[in-house]
RNA sequence: GUCCCCAUCGUCUAUCGGUCAGGACACCAGCCUUUCAAGCUGGUGAGGCGGGUUCGAUUCCCGCUGGGGACGCCA
């Protein structure tokens, strides 16, 4: 058997959705595993919505994610003259016909149609007018011999289709004499050599119509394998206002590729009850037999949990290189890998599901200016922890070494001195005064991470704190 | 409205006639504990309904119900 070979065919109307990028990432999956070829072809023949802008944005986000195209980005407007061509040829052997039918006649029809339970199609007027070239403005409609059969074997739905007589005469030329969509992409597969077009499921019912075309061109049709649809949480198709679907979206708020390569590729698609794929896995392992055909939502929460096991799962130097631009937005400043921030990073991705999150709780360790929450400062930063945090100080400004072993020894010296204080009565209160907040690592890696140059500090602000507070309340 | 498709825990799913219906996320409880997490252990939780076929149906068939998609001179 030869080599497959696949296509990607977004239109570029907006950013790469999360469906888009799922049937990107399956389309990749199985050629790469088959070491076929992978076309990229922008599907811009909507020049109102189509913009260099959204393209880009939907190149960057597949090159983010890792999946590269052999081929391409190869542009469906360039190839208009080859489309025109091939209208024309249609029109030449009869398989196709002018239609001078007008909008307004085609509405009145289908309203018509649908009032009395028909369906809504073409009835054929120009069918058999025999129009040139000169009839004024028309659109050319496919000849769709009603004798035949447009039925396929889906590698996803399996036996699909309906009978040609069930359907009617489509346009695939507009009077303006751009091609329509389903013209331009069955010439657009044949002439790529498209082996297997894998797509979402709402070109399922498509597909006849596209069967028909490539019968009047006297070619075989591709295989196809439609993919269901992912949907939103209300079960319908994704919507791009409410529905966060925009891969740089997510890549914006610091998920991982490994994160959402592996998300995606669990939806709609398993392996036995392994969960975590790499795209190596995902390659080897991908199979259009194991492709359900219901549709999945997109659960938000799976994803986060995927997201913290990779970066649990990073090296440090990836992980600081993922974390960089928002540790840098943090910070205000560009932000220089260190022994000391790599630990602190490693602690804070237990606690983080997205890198703007783990960027937010870094944040002690990279400003010199911290704002104290409020809520915490009452419960800890009270009174009774003002003896407690002047001794600590007095410790801490004592000690040889910054390390978590001899802040350990000045915190349990503290707290002997202080009548057996318990540890948590000395921690909450540094930790808040050190980051802010109630919640951080340990308490001794904090302050490693956070450094001898700003706890001492921030203890001392936090002592004038809680005097104040007391002078204000007597 | 017409055509097409889909239907297992809250969610993603495994199961290709015989399983205590499995896993993951989420959720709950316990352990751990200086906070928050993480981790570990345990737990709640599913075959939409009605008919068939069969010794036996989640699995095969039909109907119903529910949901979705397509019906453009959009892609």
């Amino acid at each position: 058997m030869s080599r497959i070979r696949t296509r990607f065919a977004p239109s570029p109307t907006g950013f790469l959705h999360i469906g888009g990028a799922r049937t990107a990432l399956f389309n990749w999956a199985l050629t790469r595993q088959q070491e076929g070829e992978f076309v990229l072809r922008i599907e811009d023949t909507d020049l109102e919505r189509s913009t260099r802008e959204s393209e880009r944005a939907v190149l960057e986000g597949l090159e983010w994610l890792g999946i590269e195209w052999d081929v391409g980005p190869l542009r469906q407007s360039e190839r208009a003259e080859r489309h025109a061509e091939v209208v024309e040829a249609l029109l030449e052997s009869g398989a196709a016909y002018r239609c001078t039918c007008t909008k307004e006649r085609l509405e009145a029809l289908r309203a018509r149609e649908l009032e009395s339970g028909g369906k809504g199609i073409y009835d054929g007027h120009c069918r058999d007018l025999a129009l040139g070239p000169d009839c004024g403005p028309h659109t050319v409609r496919l000849r769709v011999d009603r004798s035949r059969s447009l039925r396929w074997d889906d590698l996803v739905f399996g036996p699909s289709g309906q009978d040609a007589s069930e359907i009617g005469d489509g346009i695939i030329r507009r009077s303006d004499g751009t091609p329509l969509y389903a013209l331009a992409v069955v010439v657009d597969d044949l002439d790529m050599e498209i082996t297997h077009v894998i797509r979402g499921a709402d070109h399922h019912s498509n597909t006849p119509f596209q069967l028909a075309i490539y019968h009047a061109l006297g070619a075989t049709p591709p295989i196809f394998a439609h993919v269901p649809l992912i949907v939103s949480e209300s079960g319908r198709k994704l919507s791009k206002r409410r529905d966060p679907v925009s891969i740089q979206q997510f890549r914006a708020e610091g998920y991982l590729p490994e994160a959402m390569l592996n998300w995606l590729a669990r939806m709609g698609w398993s392996h036995g009850d392994q969960e975590l794929f790499s795209a190596d896995e995902i390659i080897r392992h991908f199979d259009l037999d194991h492709v359900g055909r219901s549709g999945a939502q997109a659960d938000l929460a799976k994803l986060e949990s995927l997201n913290q096991h990779y970066l649990k799962a990073r090296s440090p130097e990836a992980l600081f290189e993922a974390a960089r631009p928002f540790l840098e937005a943090v910070a205000g400043c560009p932000v220089p890998r260190s022994e000391r921030l790599d630990k602190l990073l490693s602690l804070l991705c237990e606690r983080s599901h997205q890198l703007v999150e783990l960027a937010e709780k870094a944040r002690f360790a990279l400003v010199d200016e911290i704002e104290i929450d409020a809520a915490a400062a009452r419960k800890h930063l009270r009174p009774v922890a003002l003896e407690p945090l002047e001794t600590l100080i007095g410790e801490l400004e004592a000690l040889e070494a910054w390390t978590p072993e001899a802040l350990e020894e000045a915190f349990k010296k503290t707290c002997r001195t202080q009548g057996d204080l318990k540890l948590g009565r000395l921690a909450q209160p540094v930790r808040v005064a050190v980051t802010g907040t109630a919640a951080s690592p340990g308490i001794y890696e904090t302050l490693e991470a956070a450094g001898r140059e700003r706890v001492v500090p921030r203890l001392k602000s936090a002592v004038e704190m809680i005097r104040k507070r007391i002078a204000g309340s007597s």
